[in-house]
DNA sequence: CCAAAATATGAATAATTATTCACATATTCA
DNA sequence: TGAATATGTGAATAATTATTCATATTTTGG
């Protein structure tokens, strides 16, 4: 979020219908906790190097070198991203020696995945 | 996008296993116009104005005016932001009178939303 | 046509963030 | 143990962006 939201009231001229709907809609309203959690869900997701890791980790887990590999990327990139994915518990890992490997932590992961390559490719 | 991607290779240094697999993941990337256009949709959507306008799209129609004082933001606040759901084709318009209506413009929008929430409900 | 209302937009600013670089930590194996 | 490998992380930087402010555009009613 970036600063607190001014207040303004009664934009609208023609207050006849608006006021009821505005009236009905408040109570519906998300609450703000909920509001950020949903839009830092899809912020996460909102950038192409997190997009192509959880692309690879939808076929299988991979390890911070086989990502960093495969996207041609440095490993520090790789984990910071990473790092930003498992906070949001998007994915999670597994240690086996010296290695890390990684995986979608659910399905609705996958999900939300395939839902907007719907989306853009429904055109 | 932040900057062009660094070249890098060889990570590890147990190629035994690993070479084999980026070779067969690579044929399955995503291409780079298409990751950016999932990251985009999604980046859309990771912001928690524009969730709360999508979240009341949901229920009906409503012009600027009406989000603006649903939200307690400024006009142009609102303007600004329905703009970029606009250009990204996650709302519409019919124009009446003075006033702008605007709706959600197809189902993956509600079915995203909807899986989001579920996502960060499943806790 | 004119004034007012509703919306749109460009520039500016403050805040956020992806990557790099340097370095720290952890783990294996010789 | 100590060197090497794999990963993690803090600070710095460049790029992106949400909101504000001022102003433009569009539409209605008189």
């Amino acid at each position: 979020m970036r600063k607190t939201k001014p207040r303004q009231s009664e934009q609208c001229e023609q207050f006849e219908p608006h006021e009821e709907i505005i009236q009905t809609l408040v109570g519906k309203s998300l609450d703000e906790v909920t509001t950020q959690k949903m839009a830092e869900v899809f912020k996460v997701m909102g950038d192409p190097t997190r997009i192509a890791i959880l692309h690879a980790l939808k076929e299988r887990e991979l390890c911070v070198c086989d990502l960093s590999e495969l996207l041609h990327m440095t490993p520090s990139a790789i984990s910071h991203q990473l790092r930003i994915l498992r906070h949001h518990d998007l994915v999670r890992y597994r240690k086996k020696g010296r290695s890390v490997f990684y995986h979608l932590a659910d399905h609705h992961v996958i999900t939300l995945f395939n839902q907007a390559l719907d989306h853009i490719q429904e055109k």
